[in-house]
Parts: C-alpha cells; structure tokens; sequence
DNA sequence: TTTTTTGTTATAGTAGTAGTATAACAAAAG
DNA sequence: CTTTTGTTATACTACTACTATAACAAAAAA
C-alpha cells in the first residue's frame, strides 16, 4: 500500500490522498474489507499532519468508499450509488471533452483515450 | 453570448468563466475570430471585480483558447496543440473513470455516457 | 486634438482554505 | 493499566480568491 504525494502539486495534499485510495480500489490494489493506516500511521508515514489525512478519510466516507469505527479504524467498503456516479461522471466530462473537441481531439480519439484508460484498470487487476 | 455565474458554488468564479468559455466555443456558440467582451464590460455584464474576468482571461489566453491586443480586445483563436489535449485528457480522465468502476459503472455504460456527452456538442453546432 | 476605451500592472484589504501544531476525550484493544 | 483508535477543539501561518482603487501607455472614437 504505497501512496505518492507530490508536495510540489497544486493539488491539495488531502485531494491527491483522496484520489490515490480510488486509483487504488478501482485497481484492486485495495480491497473490499481490507484496512487503511490509521490517521495517525498514515500520517507519519506520508510526513504531513494528522488532521490532512483525517479530511482525507472524511471525504472517502462521506463519498461512500470507506467506513470508519473505533474498533476496526478505517474499512475499504465501496458503497455503490450508480446513479450518483453517473451522474457525476456526466458533469466532470462535460468540461474535459469540450476542451479536446476544441483541439481537434476527435469521438473516435477520445472514445479510444476513455478504452486505454478503462483497460488500464482491468488489466491492473 | 450569456455566462451564467454560480455564486454559491465551490468552483471558484474565475474558473466557471474559463469553462463557459470552453463550453461554449465545443458548441461553436462562440466561433473562431469573434470577439469577447472586455475585462471591464464582462466584469459589469456578471456583477464582478474586473481583475477576476482578467485572470480568467490569462488563463484562457494560456491555455491556447483566445488572443489578446489592445486593438482588438479578447479574440477567439484556438491554438491546436492536439498532443497536449491528449495527454491532459487521459490524466483527468483517470480519477473519473476510477470513480465509476468502483461503483459498479461498466465499461460500455462509460463510453455510452462518453458518447452522449459528445453527442450533446456536436448536435449543439 | 481630446476623450474614451483598451489591456496591463501595482497595491492593499477581506475572507476563506490548506496545512500544521497541540491538546484533550471516550471507546476499544492489548 | 496502557496504548491506540477516531473525533473534536483551538490556534497559528501561508496562500488563494475576490474586491477596490489607481495608474499607465496604446489605440480607437469623437
């Protein structure tokens, strides 16, 4: 379980933790059930604070990919919304696709670029 | 030409501007040559501070989208850089598309919400 | 020529956020 | 009993978003 922050990114540092924990889910790098560090572990181990990490953790529980308790720390349990997902997947492309349309990016280049990135996933696996 | 402003939003102000731009310029609702208003008039027209219509301005100027000269104002210019397009797209596109397999988005149901997207461009011109 | 409008730059202030630093609490584990 | 857990609170620095004036030269319009 590696996590890679570029201190140097205009990426927030809680944002790019975020970002890593999905990256990895949907790589099955991280299982359903498995175990993240504790605020406190992952927190020394990255060399950042406890409280970034926590709003971190904050922000996957209440976007449905981990749970937290007392006695287990922080679980991998994706909660699926479909429908919530879709619909936040229409709203992110909208901006993306227009600026490669824009460039003369092309459906069918753009469909071919989501298909690499898609099988970059499966092919993790 | 109409930018509608979402004052409650997290997305910054400058940063909705810069996408209605883009937005606007996939639907060919503004086409190469014309002409934006002024840092000044568009700042009036929405209700904001002239230096936010400014650096969204600079940002667009940036990123290949328009032109400036004292002469002719802002002026649409699509700079192709098809290659930087690309590679902007797949590193957005990452984190979306991890997002969707997580909660259960297939593959084909991804490129079905690509297309519509697309599709939502095209049949706008 | 004079006036207005243009982009551009500078300065300064407020408000909000990111990140850090301590501290403390109850609940659970060892 | 001690340690570790998540959680909450407070406080501080640094940075960013946005606003408010102001000023400048260049170009356009009168």
């Amino acid at each position: 379980m590696i996590f890679s922050i570029d201190f140097d990114s205009d990426e927030a540092i809680y944002m790019q933790l975020c970002n890593q924990v999905i990256l990895q889910i949907a790589m099955e790098q991280l299982k359903e059930g498995e175990n993240l560090p504790s605020v406190r572990q992952m927190a020394d181990t990255i060399g950042i604070n406890m409280h970034t990490v926590n709003k971190a953790y904050t922000i996957l529980r209440q976007q449905g990919y981990i749970t937290m308790d007392k006695r287990r720390g922080a679980v991998v349990t994706v909660n699926i919304d479909k429908l919530a997902a879709i619909r936040e997947l229409e709203a992110n492309l909208k901006v993306l696709v227009a600026g490669a349309l824009c460039r003369n990016v092309s459906p069918d280049e753009i469909h071919m670029i989501v298909d690499d990135v898609i099988n970059e996933f499966l092919n993790g696996r």
